[in-house]
DNA sequence: TTGTACGCGTTATCAT
DNA sequence: ATGATAACGCGTACAA
């Protein structure tokens, strides 16, 4: 069949539903109908239209279609740091569900000086909802989202506004098993290697430790910062491990717990052997045959699965008041420890 | 009268730009003026608008914006494969790059079954451009993009259709040299580990191997395939180094490089003294101290400029032929050749 | 410089 | 079951 070629030359335009209609000799109304789940319409006509559009390359326009009323089915991921395993492998498995919810996920790197402009302006577009993994928010830019009665819900980081669900892993729970593990080998002299002073969960960690040390009447021999990656962990550990007599090193993190083992390997210092090493997280690499990382397993997919039920729930009832989902870490025990 | 929504019973509304003029008592285009770059508006009429806007949080709305005509400023990106550590890092520079033009990234997960019907989704936003990276995209839905006049801008695997650009790898160049330089440097018994079958990239590196080889009047000892993961690298080399007795193994990817290092390390083979081993990316894992594995870079900051380039190149004229970019990567020398 | 009026493409409401 | 019509929120040509 021939087919119309569109009134503005210089551009190929949209196809819209009124061509539709007019090509299938309907109305605009039948074509929404004829894509509207559960509208009035008959099976014949619907199947035409369908078949028109079809040929049309026709598909409703999502913007109209949100700008009317109803959701926009844009969801925006803020991700603290998009260079960390985590994090990363975080926001796939969460991009890949709201796919399969239709939901449509924006990234936003929240890792340069513009990562507040950046959220600002994708607040121009009514979200369905915001997601935060990591990172920090300022506090206006919270009271912006919840007052707009867009849905936030965070990852990793607690938000204790009105309205704000949480998921967070009880990040102390796993460092004290694991101190106690180690206390329970006979491990006496104990280091840490934390993130950066704001992280959050570098400071549970640190706390869950410090618990289990004071119980069995120890405190901590050493203590060095590094900033997640890997480098950090292999630089500070050589360091430490230079100056101090260790027998169990707790890393905040998986990165820096295999940067650690690197170092510790290099120097001549056995591991398990003569000293042991936990990391915390769980990340793809610690399970590789060269690594075997004892540690920590910050369950990712149970995360994301928190996480997408919170959102559906708030979706249905915006009004439900703030809910916050506890994940537990448990130990993987490989050949560090 | 008392008609009740029973979905939502008390949702705060978006602000809007009749608000804000209804609060500054100014004329609702007043406010439309205030936030267009460049329009006539007295200077105190416009910061009172400003300030009104401000205190009630009014932003624009994208959606209604993008509507009116111009653009969504909506870039959907298709991921081929999101645990892939070079597409994932590839795909934060491209995020980071994106947000800082003002351009807002959709990803789409292109690993499941459901990745053709979640671009079909995304398209029915208005896109400013659609980025591929990995992965393989059907016919028709290439056809479909460009139909809709969609900039199509894809990286890694070259799409050869009508209006579509390319930033691609010279990735036989790229295993030429490296093999040359092992030839050079003595080695004769030479073995690949493949990426899938249908992979690009994977054929395309392991042809230069062969021209080089053919060239110094050798041919490959032996071959295996993997799919890009560490895990691969790891058995399929177990598997070759213990029926082959090979003095150079180039790997399809860096992932299975270091895979294939630690199964060599396991085995007693010294590298770089008994075999050569060279991957090919560069991803942030090559250089780390445990493995400093030769290899070749394939730029992401270069490549994701360019494609940069490209899509703005494409906004500005989208009657411009299609071009394809060719990226050179570089050997990357360090200790396992 | 400013206000009025229209169109963007859709869905929902209301009569038929 | 179906067609006309009213929002949705914005940018902007046009008139003043």
């Amino acid at each position: 069949m021939a087919s119309q070629i569109p009134d503005s030359p210089d551009r190929p335009r949209r196809v819209t539903a009124q061509m539709v209609a007019q090509a299938a000799g309907v109305s605009r109304s039948a074509v929404s109908r004829a894509f509207t789940e559960g509208a009035y319409l008959d099976q014949a006509k619907r199947d035409r239209i369908h078949q028109v559009a079809a040929e049309l390359g026709y598909r409703p326009n999502a913007l109209a279609a949100g700008l009317q009323g109803g959701r926009s089915h844009l969801v925006a991921i803020f991700v603290g740091n998009m260079r960390s395993p985590y994090d990363t492998a975080f926001v796939s498995q969460l991009v890949k569900e709201l796919n399969q919810l239709n939901k449509w996920p924006i990234l936003i790197d929240g890792g340069g000086d513009r990562s507040g402009a950046g959220i600002e302006e994708v607040l121009r577009y009514p979200l369905d909802a915001l997601i935060v993994r990591g990172g920090s928010m300022s506090e206006d830019l919270v009271a912006r989202c919840t007052k707009f009665g867009i849905p936030m819900i965070c990852s990793g980081r607690p938000v204790t506004a009105p309205g704000v669900d949480n998921v967070c892993c009880r990040n102390a729970l796993g460092t004290l098993q694991a101190t106690e593990l180690l206390l329970a080998k006979g491990r006496r002299r104990f280091g840490f290697i934390s993130g950066p002073g704001s992280f959050y969960s570098s400071a549970q960690r640190r706390e869950g430790m410090l618990r289990a040390l004071q119980a069995a009447g120890l405190s901590l021999v050493a203590e060095a910062q590094g900033d997640y990656s890997v480098d950090a962990g292999h630089e500070t550990a050589r360091d430490l491990l230079a100056t101090q007599n260790l027998d169990a090193l707790i890393c905040a993190n998986d990165a820096m717990a295999i940067g650690a083992l690197s170092a510790a390997r290099e120097m001549g210092i056995a591991v398990p052997d003569q000293m042991s090493l936990v990391g915390f997280d769980d990340i793809a690499m610690a399970k590789w045959p060269m690594f075997r990382l004892t540690t920590l397993r910050n369950p990712i997919d149970l995360s994301v699965t928190r996480t997408i039920a919170l959102l559906e729930r708030r979706l249905a009832n915006p009004e439900a008041p703030a809910k916050i989902e506890l994940v537990d870490p448990h130990l993987v025990l490989r050949d560090t420890h």
